[in-house]
DNA sequence: ATTATATTTAACCATATGGTTAAGTATTGA
DNA sequence: TCAATACTTAACCATATGGTTAAATATAAT
């Protein structure tokens, strides 16, 4: 369960991870697509994709030559229900939430 | 922020790191009291302890000889903002809390 | 004044991480 | 069949990470 904890908290320590689960939000993607927005290599991508589909926070399924990258639903379950067991911090506003889904939608749609 | 929570996801990636922070849940520690329960040096220890510190999950206060650690109640918050904004996954069972609350509580007994 | 305690700093090491370019493998389209 | 497309794999590189031991520092106790 710890080696768990690690691999999800790992693949969320990089912002580039974080953008590519952001963007995965909207719609599934080809890893092509996925790449098109960031000023990197089409193999570093596809390295951040293995190590999120490692963590289970993504899957990925080949039809014909595309491969086609989803979110994977429950994947932030287990980091989810380590903090909130920790439970050392509050429910955060809603205004900070509000805050940051906006900044989601501004990020996939200036990308 | 994406360094902020690069560092905060960087440093709960981490099983000794995330141990620490169940341990002062129950109360403030020395230094070298922290370190006990591991097979590790007291550096190792420290190295941890400054990286929880960096990340703002702990706050360290030197009085005389030993350096107090104790937890930092909202360093968990910005964190905890990008997941619930993140939105995908479910309000866990109160059972799979209960059941992951349980076993911090025997950790840090039986250590 | 000396010694013991609590901790940090420094130097080092092995392995992991995040990137690169070049080459390889399927699949699709012409 | 040949070329283009959509990737992945391999080999490599620089820096980061997580550990070690040995030495340094500061405070407390004798």
């Amino acid at each position: 369960m710890q080696a768990k904890l690690n691999e999800l908290f790992s693949a969320l320590s990089d912002a580039t991870r974080r953008e590519i689960l952001i963007m995965l939000l909207e719609d599934d993607m080809a890893v092509t697509d996925v790449a098109h927005p960031f000023d990197m290599s089409l193999p570093a991508i596809s390295k951040h994709l293995n190590i999120l589909s490692n963590a289970g926070l993504i899957t990925q399924e080949r039809r014909g030559r595309v491969n086609w990258c989803k979110l994977e639903p429950d994947g932030l379950r287990e980091a989810s229900v380590w903090m909130l067991s920790f439970g050392q911090f509050d429910i955060p506003d809603i205004e900070d939430l509000e805050r940051l889904i906006e900044s989601h939608i501004d990020l996939t749609q200036t990308n």
